[in-house]
DNA sequence: AAGTAATCGAGACGGTACGTCCGGTCTTCCT
DNA sequence: AGGAAGACCGGACGTACCGTCTCGATTACTT
């Protein structure tokens, strides 16, 4: 889950450690089972048992690597939905924002999206998955976020008051909350809303 | 689940049941104990075992009442914290939206809210619990926030056109994607940043 | 569905008991019910909840009259096979004694025997129902028989020094044997072989 | 449970099954703990729970290994009592059945007599059980005793005609009949009447 | 070439909880 | 006073995964 111990030799002394090197064929099997299993049946589906079944891998090997099932399904979660997060400046903020909250939007559309929802609540019960959760998806996101925001302080296009890490929830939440509770549709419509309403309000102006 | 029925009307040969009527200690037994396993434990440790015997009841009788273990886990969760919706309408917007936030924050506070952030976990698995936890704590905190907003509109404070149901999820979602995700600590703060950015937005006024 | 009752009563002054006379009814429902459960599927099969629905009672009824699950297995297989101790002597030793082993063989022949079986095993743990077969099945069997041997006795075809208790055990054990052990077909024959053996012995005459 | 595979072949490639080897302490404790329950307390305490708590195992262990709770408890029972069939041949005919027939007897007083009672009924509703009973335990005992037979027919002490399987039934059925149906005491005396009956019966020599 | 050391597959193991079943008891109302 | 209905406790059932453990076999690097 760590990464892979860095193998890339740079100890003192030996290039290399002794014994039977780690098998990255291993590995990745374990990684597309895992996500297929997560993908298609959900994460209760996804079983240490059926993860190892279906890699043809024994458990033992996967607990050698991953502490844990969550940590396994968010690695698979990610091998297949990765790079959502590079976002094409435009230097229009509304529409910059607006890319972006649509991303997230559609990936978490069908089955990735309930996996999605599926990971953070197993984060609920595992601080290590939660943790990785936060370093490794949403803070890339609400980082690229926050520097769009940034240079538009920077242009006078917002207030220089803003407390911007405050404003990446009202952005980003109201996507979780609805991937989560299902009261409404997720879809792109939401962006525009989330979008206007940051940076105008609602209440009527004077 | 949803209690016994309505025995409210007495049709004069059909008023009772026939047979030895539900044990409402029982039922209050179980509810007790569930609560307190989940508020102190947590939902992993509210099993359906701990549950009765902590409440000196046999499982059978839980399962009669209740279809699943998020089933029992909603009811005595609403057993304990039951009445954060109310609230005293001063007329002024900006006060009357920061408390109720401020409520819904403060009853997240500690163990009760990491029992709802598993009760929202759980309801990933379990369409029955998640339309429970829609429908009894959600939607009436939803609708007393948006008759509030609709007043608003009314006396010409908002924006007639604005979209009140989206509104409900750029006030509420903050919170709940904090309680899950912990990235930021969930204060009072929080609530007063919600409802000023909603309400004014954070652009510059030309 | 059979006629009235007629609860004999003879309590001297006042003809009746107060209070809703027991049900005749209720009482054959629960043995017939209790009967096709038992034959046709097997003890097992025949628990209280099931022979109280099939009969259209309550299984409180049944407690009420019988104080266990075999209790009620037993009347309920006397309830079908009844009569296979009634002989019709000729005076013929060996004929009337082959004659009544092989109306037991018979009746143990099919679900019938298998039921005797299941009753006998329940038997085991229920020394309520153990009293009962022996008295209301084995004692009348082995009398009948005893009476046979000792007229045999008294016209001299018997030695007048057997014991005969003993001997009933050596008439009647192997068919008992041959239904609970199932190591060889249980027929006509082996009446055959024990009438003789026991009469006659394989002893070679000096 | 019929023992591992017999491991005593080692053909090259296949000579051990991959994987941890079966754990032989814990079907000792097993085999302990069951046979402990099934004489001390009889058939009905000796459940699989129990079994387990008390051998320190879990219950998937024993059921990987036994398919039923009869099978444990055959094997359970035969791990306390084997040698009983074991005879020490001295010619007299008459003495060597009683001494077996003897042995037998004695091997069902008190709680084991009481435990293979419940076997015998166990195995009406578990055909594997009942295999084994009469595999393990009943053949045995049959072939020895039908050897001693066979052996005095050859010395013409028996009639040549003899039906030594039925006559197997004479000999150990009554024990069985005592045992399970407890209507007379099971003691040293009923071997030899059942010897002296078999070999000479009961009617007077014209 | 032999030794050392880490890995791999297979799968047995103790443990916890699951959801179900039945026995026997009880409670309520109806007849 | 029965009786039907059915809720209740207790205890066991057989199953599913968990995470750990022991095997023998494999695969490198080190001497």
């Amino acid at each position: 889950m760590l990464g892979p111990v860095a193998t890339g030799s740079r100890s003192p002394a030996s290039g290399t450690r002794p014994g039977r090197p780690r098998s990255e064929q291993a590995r990745q099997a374990i990684l597309e089972a895992a996500a297929d299993l997560l993908i298609d049946d959900g994460f209760a589906a996804m079983t240490m048992e059926a993860v190892a079944a279906r890699a043809g891998v024994s458990k033992v090997t996967i607990y050698k690597w991953w502490p844990s099932r969550g940590a396994v399904a968010v690695d698979a979660y990610f091998q297949r939905s990765a790079p959502t997060n590079v976002i094409e400046e435009t230097g229009d903020l509304v529409r910059d924002l607006t890319t972006q909250l649509r991303r997230i939007i559609r990936a978490f559309h069908g089955r990735p999206g309930k996996a999605m929802a599926e990971l953070i609540s197993a984060a609920q019960g595992d601080p290590n998955l939660a943790d990785r959760l936060r370093s490794a998806w949403l803070q890339p996101r609400r980082d690229a976020a926050a520097a769009l925001l940034q240079r538009a302080v920077d242009r006078g296009e917002i207030r220089p008051d803003a407390d911007i890490p405050a404003l990446m929830d009202l952005l980003f939440a109201p996507i979780y909350y609805r991937l989560l509770l299902e009261h409404e549709p997720l879809n792109d419509q939401l962006a525009d809303t989330i979008v206007d309403t940051v940076l105008h309000g609602v209440a009527r102006r004077p």
